[in-house]
DNA sequence: GCTGAAAGGTATGGAGG
DNA sequence: CCTCCATACCTTTCAGC
């Protein structure tokens, strides 16, 4: 699907903030309200928009402990690596879960209560996945940006 | 703020599709819609609802390569701390930037549109910030689970 | 803190340029 | 692809429990 510059701009403001009307959309953008409901329904029927969703406190909800995890698996045959990320995308702590490049295979996102809930997890969930090699795991100390949007010009 | 475990359900149930009416939220809880209204509001005004967002499809809006960054900084005076993650979360390309344990200080997701352009990034934006030491760059080869969602119990 | 009804505003669909 | 208009639905408020 190709995306005008109007496309954009209003993906812009709904990764902002999709609880805009979409009379205040229509504002900003200088359109009438239907012409901007009729660009969002196209938007979501492409799959460009994919879901709305609410963010929530880390802190308040006390889940205010993350980091990063390292793995690398002990064998890489087909079966073992499917096995692997079916395993790993059913649990809640990990929000995300990466294959990457470089020294290990995965990077995994973990959030939790705090470093006990951390270790429970560790020990108790993610190591007891079969074929898993090796991990390292990195705290988040500080989170200076965690953004979702994309900044489309 | 305390949260009940009605809160809890209707931030889960929120996280995953925050578009749902008040209407559905309450068949769904068996409360009434005013009820439902008045918690969120609640949740809202106490920060644990943080914002409402639109998450778009990476791979149409052309920005289908990911990578994550390690950063060390060359001095760690206060100043350069300061002033560096100032620069880097301006930068639309840098979704996230973490201050980790381990080796390196920080730990950067860019999403960008191909190896071309992180190239570019890395060279005219983020090497450009003054007293990073070194960098180093792992490329996402594909996304296993990418979720916001933190399971409330 | 919950319910139910009433009022106002917004989303949605159709006719037409 | 847009605007205007009509209606259905949803959010929001308020009185009362």
């Amino acid at each position: 699907m190709e995306l005008d510059p109007i496309d954009k701009a209003l993906l812009n403001l709904l990764q902002q903030d999709s609880k805009q009307t979409n009379k205040a959309l229509a504002y900003r953008l200088d359109m009438s309200v239907t012409a901007i409901f009729e660009r969002i329904k196209k938007l979501e029927n492409n799959g460009v928009l994919k879901k709305y969703v609410a963010l929530v406190d880390h802190k308040v909800v006390d889940k205010n402990f993350s980091a990063f995890c390292h793995i690398k698996l002990a064998q890489h045959s087909r079966d073992f690596v499917v096995k692997f990320e079916k395993e790993v995308a059913k649990l809640p702590e990990v929000l995300e879960c990466h294959h990457i490049s470089g020294d290990y295979d995965y990077l995994l996102k973990v959030v939790v209560k705090d470093m006990e809930a951390f270790r429970e997890f560790m020990v108790n969930k993610l190591t007891s996945i079969q074929h898993i090699g090796s991990t390292h795991s990195m705290f988040v100390i500080n989170e200076v940006k965690n953004s979702t949007a994309l900044e489309l010009a």
